[in-house]
DNA sequence: AACAAGTATAGACCATACTCTATACTTCAA
DNA sequence: TTGAAGTATAGAGTATGGTCTATACTTGTT
């Protein structure tokens, strides 16, 4: 698919995948059978691996943090020791995580408590 | 105490403690009894609250989210009803980001069997 | 008195992650 | 074939959240 596709099905703008694209978040291939123009051509497991980023994003990683989970997954260039490492890392910055988010919803849960009993 | 040692023992920078004090965070006061100088003052409780900033902006929080957090907590402009109803939309926010982790949690998981596999 | 260290304000500068504009070429439908 | 719409590249602009510098005044020590 081209990008404007691409684009639709994961509810990214052009800008913003062009932006990642750029950033090394993933690679569209150009059509060496088409002489006329260089449009580039997105594959269809591309749409899932975006929505990926996006979740990835939301809880807070960097696009560099996503590109390193990314390229410890699906390159050849890291030890097979060396991929487990990485995500074994976000693993536990996960769990850290969730961790501290438990904790502020804790201090969330006592917060209604002390507006109930008015005590602020 | 002064803003130096509010840095020391909050582990923020003074030009940290600077921005979000003039974001406002939080404030400080001057002694109307020095007429000298207008060095701020900062409550030994404020150590506490910037903390909780601090483990709201590490979970992704933005300070506009914490700073209205903030707001239905320590002020009394909002009523007890809409201070509840803003401590609830935060936790709610919680559990849909602890959801999301876990997600991204399994798939990282996911992805060490397969590297183990060889599969990718 | 003098000088280092602390404080305040204002504003410049920076990185991240977009977001948009300009320019130029290509495709496709009428 | 012509014009709207799509694509590519480069680069400017924006928002957030700092970070740093300049300037000026105050304090505390010697």
């Amino acid at each position: 698919m081209l990008i404007s596709e691409l684009a639709k099905r994961t509810g990214l703008t052009i800008h913003t995948l062009r932006y990642y694209e750029n950033y090394g978040l993933f690679k569209g291939t150009v059509d060496e059978a088409v002489k006329t123009n260089n449009y580039k051509q997105y594959d269809e497991k591309l749409v899932e691996k975006i929505q990926l980023i996006k979740e990835a994003k939301e809880i807070g990683f960097t696009l560099s943090e996503i590109k390193d989970l990314l390229d410890s997954w699906f390159t050849n260039q890291l030890s097979i020791e060396r991929k487990i490492e990485v995500l074994n890392a976000k693993i536990n910055e996960i769990d850290s995580r969730i961790r501290q988010l438990k904790f502020v919803r804790k201090f969330l849960v006592d917060g209604i408590e002390d507006v109930k009993k008015g005590d602020c």
